[in-house]
DNA sequence: ATATTTTTCCGAATTGAATCCGAACAAGCG
DNA sequence: CGCTTGTTCGGATTCAATTCGGAAAAATAT
């Protein structure tokens, strides 16, 4: 039974072993990263690591939540720009920073989401939707014509399963057929298009 | 280092390995899934594991290349049948055809792709794209209009992988927040948008 | 300042699963 | 049949994950 951090000492130990599990995940790929491996980076001993964690899928655990959190409070500041853009703009802008983010410290994200999504990625996915659901509800406030358009809640979960997915395995993939600035243009332009055959559609009936 | 199986015997035993595979990790999940539980539901001894597979690991990877060549298997066939349809229709058959696979025997197929997709679950994706790239080049080829459209190779790469990862993340999401059908009905009307949008600038062109 | 309690840290010892290996069993073959 | 080669097996070995009991450090009480 692991216990909480009461102490600035301890919640310091349990930032170093995450920080050291993100560390070993990337030198040494999931098959051989032992709790030594981790332990001895983070500079603890094994026990430290049972202190706080129940077991090491715990540690893999906690370190697919923070690189979750990582990514919402990245996207989060990004929010007043994004939403002045013009939708295809803004979806290239957010591919991108997305991709430098994954790509920040030598791939140590990269490497480690792949495995990480075995954990229970989905489990923390969360606070990542609410952050691109505010991006998505801010824009449709900003321009209101949008709010017109159907299926938005389908088009955005898509969007957001696709896009998150499209950008991991093209950074993973080591002969990928389109470029990846191809792959962020095709899908801004298809939402783009599919924004504006909507809004003509309603243009037509309103007619 | 692993053999290779010569006598029919033993290509039913490898068989048989990679189908307890299945069974085992649907049953008990990644954590609890030991060479013992596969060995004795495959119904050889432990030592016989090691005979045509390096490690647990390739097991997994097995079952992955499996898993691929499955979907591949079951898509094939189905292509005469998609190319007559309406890009939407097509899209929409596609993804349900998809789903019904991954929730066949109880959803085995599903209760391991997750996992999955931390061994190299990307290693052996390329059989799927090919059949997948062969139906949309077998589309386009019976819709001769459709060859103005442009970004092909991006849309395809988008739809391919957004596709395949929003499938398998909804059927594994407790709480979506779309129907399954909102969302297949989303991609096709998305990709459908696309192609008329591209078709009427074609057309404007020309005019 | 000293005693007491709580929190934190540790690493040698334990445990159990993955892997190895050599003996035993079947199949092909002259 | 002998002989060779392919196959199976499960106990023995190895090695990483986890446990545990107590030492050190910090917080709190006296």
């Amino acid at each position: 039974m692991p216990r909480k951090p009461k102490q600035d000492r301890s919640r310091a130990t349990v930032d170093a072993i995450v920080e050291a599990g993100f560390i070993a995940l990337s030198q040494r790929g999931p098959a051989d990263t032992t709790t030594r491996h981790i332990a001895e980076i983070a500079g603890v001993g094994v026990g430290s690591l049972y202190e706080y964690f129940e077991n090491k899928q715990s540690i893999f655990s906690a370190m697919s939540q923070r690189f979750i959190s990582d990514t919402a409070a990245m996207i989060q500041p990004l929010t007043p720009t994004l939403v002045q853009m013009p939708i295809d703009e803004a979806i290239r802008t957010l591919l991108n920073e997305f991709r430098n983010f994954l790509e920040r410290d030598d791939g140590r994200y990269l490497k480690c989401v792949r495995h990480a999504m075995a954990v229970d990625f989905e489990l923390h996915l969360d606070p990542l939707y609410k952050v691109l659901n505010n991006v998505i509800m801010r824009y449709l406030m900003e321009h209101p014509e949008t709010l017109r358009v159907s299926r938005v809640p389908a088009i955005t979960y898509i969007g957001i399963n696709g896009g998150i997915f499209a950008v991991i395995r093209h950074l993973s993939d080591p002969d990928p057929m389109v470029s990846f600035d191809e792959m962020a243009d095709g899908l801004a332009s298809m939402i783009g298009h599919y924004i504006a055959a909507e809004l003509s559609l309603v243009r037509d009936v309103v007619r």
